[in-house]
RNA sequence: GGCGGGUUCGUCUAGGGGUCUAGGACACGGCCCUCUCAAGGCCGGUACACGGGUUCAAAUCCCGUACCCGCUACCA
């Protein structure tokens, strides 16, 4: 795959190399699918220029952060098959180096201690809020001196940290997405770096990880945007080159707010247990938010995902996640999937339905699921609808029997045209048919009412492929003793 | 409230002054096919948030309004 230049303007001292992404999660909840999109562009982005991508978990609020919630962003990476080159890296493990770099700011007056206590803060903005002024930190200890700073500290006062924002000019970057963004210092408040804990705030984990890992292009959620002036002012209080800022817009429900519980799965792998399969839900995703150009097909494996994608063509505003539509990517994939490489999936989805396989033979098995293919819109699917495909354990579908089989003539007739294919010798598509129409003539039915009869009593279902195909993929066997035993 | 951003069919989007009586995909409706259900084929409806400018000409540029989203923490 030929590299293309970076059209995005890399600054001199990236151009040339390879970009180094990272997807940075916050364990204080599932990978979500607004996480998820925001890890598979970061993905497409380093796959495509062949760069790397790091996984750092960015686990340093204490309070909310879980050892179960790191473990299902792994698992969802993973079953998502966003595969990263570096770490996971956590935060908790690198506090030390914020500490230093919090050390640095305050040597250079970029930052001061705060001994405002939480309290009080909060007091404040209420008063603030109340009286229509912005509830921003009023500077309180902005101008002690770093001498008394030190004395109180050292006497053991509870102290944070604070960036000294700048109180005249602005602030801006040029965003790879939205494009020049600005923001008027004064609107910015003097934010925490180091809590009174001792810990980093976001901001300065971010930005110290983000040198110290050399990240060429932040690809995050726009939820960030509003944030990304504290962190380019610590850039600059730092001297240290920017990386790029591409920030994607969100994805919304059905209702247009915020996905959350109330629109069904938070976590990316409730679509893994729904039988989704990844690469369908990669493709999916990767469409939402960004396009790929004029003329290409919508379904794009990994392959053209990967080459065609970049950060020029990401749309601006938030999108609205469309189940439907992921459906039909499932269906799709799973229509030009091989049978060979659905057969792994499909295994999954049986071992967690505990059904045992009883075709045997590898060829037949191929051929019931090349069969099948084109009427699944789920793995599950597979394990449920199709069940009886592949085991004698099903049950049948109340409501295909009121349908279809409530009539006991029909019954009868099944019976007897069982008897007629256990005694046929040619087990083909065309003969069963011809016995099959043969012998609804001579009764006088119609040859669809015993067909969908039939199919009722051989698959559980009153939908299935067609009826005589059926019948080949079960054998004969199964198709007499089915149609002898037809449950009421 | 302040600040930032966004607004083209129900949804994802194309389009960036004339080629737009606005294109595609999903969804939806109808018809065909038919052994069920899909699939497939054919046909169809639906969109430039609103109001002012600028211009010979605006979905496209400017301003305002509305609505939506985000941020506004010792959360990320």
């Amino acid at each position: 795959m030929p590299l293309s230049p970076d059209s995005l303007g890399v600054p001199a001292s990236i151009a040339g190399s390879r970009p180094r992404v990272r997807f940075a999660p916050s364990p204080t909840g599932y990978l979500h699918v607004g996480g998820a999109r925001t890890a598979l562009f970061n993905w497409l982005y380093a796959r495509h220029y062949r760069g790397t991508l790091i996984l750092r978990i960015e686990d340093t609020d204490a309070e909310r952060s879980t050892p179960e919630m790191v473990e299902g962003i792994l698992q969802g990476m993973r079953w998502l098959g966003l595969n990263w080159d570096e770490g996971p890296f956590f935060q908790t493990d690198r506090v030390e180096t914020y500490r230093g770099v919090a050390a640095t700011l305050l040597a250079s007056e970029h930052a001061y201690y705060c001994f405002c206590s939480k309290e009080d803060l909060e007091i404040r903005r209420a008063q603030a809020t109340a009286e229509g002024r912005p509830p921003r930190y009023d500077g309180t200890c902005r101008n002690i001196s770093s001498e008394e700073a030190a004395r109180r500290k050292s006497g053991g006062e509870a102290a944070v940290v604070r960036f000294k924002v700048p109180q005249s000019g602005s602030t801006a970057f040029d965003d790879a997405v939205f494009g020049r963004v600005e923001f008027a210092n004064a609107e910015v408040e003097d934010f925490v770096l180091l809590r009174s804990d001792n810990g980093p705030t976001y901001h300065l984990s971010v930005v110290a990880d983000d040198i110290k890992m050399r990240i060429t292009h932040v690809i995050r959620g726009a939820d960030h945007i509003s944030n990304t002036p504290k962190q380019v002012m610590i850039y600059e209080a730092l001297g240290v080159p920017m990386p790029i800022f591409a920030h994607v817009p969100l994805i919304l429900g059905p209702d247009k707010t915020r996905l959350s519980k109330r629109h069904g799965a938070t976590s990316v792998l409730a679509y893994r247990e729904e039988g989704i399969i990844p690469e369908a839900f990669r493709n999916f995703l990767a469409l939402l938010g960004w396009t790929a150009p004029e003329g290409t097909p919508e379904i794009l494996g990994d392959e053209r995902l990967i080459s065609l994608f970049d950060l020029n063509a990401i749309s601006r505003s938030d999108a609205v996640f469309d189940r439907a539509k992921l459906d039909w990517f499932n269906t799709e994939y799973i229509r030009s999937y091989p049978s060979e490489k659905l057969l792994p999936l499909i295994e999954e989805e049986w071992a967690k339905a505990g059904i045992k396989n009883q075709i045997h033979d590898r060829q037949s098995l191929l051929a019931t699921i090349e069969l099948l293919k084109p009427r699944a819109r789920s793995l599950k699917d597979f394990a449920t609808s199709l069940r009886a495909f592949f085991t004698d354990d099903f049950e049948t579908d109340p409501a295909a029997t009121a349908k279809f089989l409530k009539d006991e003539s029909v019954r009868q007739i099944l019976i007897e045209l069982a008897q007629r294919y256990e005694t046929c010798d040619d087990f083909s598509e065309p003969g069963m048919e011809k016995l099959l129409r043969d012998l609804a003539a001579e009764k006088n039915v119609k040859a669809g009412a015993l067909i969908n009869g039939a199919r009722v009593a051989l698959t559980g279902q009153g939908v299935a492929p067609s009826l005589f195909a059926v019948m080949m993929a079960l054998g004969k066997d199964r198709t007499v003793k089915r149609l002898k035993e037809i449950p009421f």
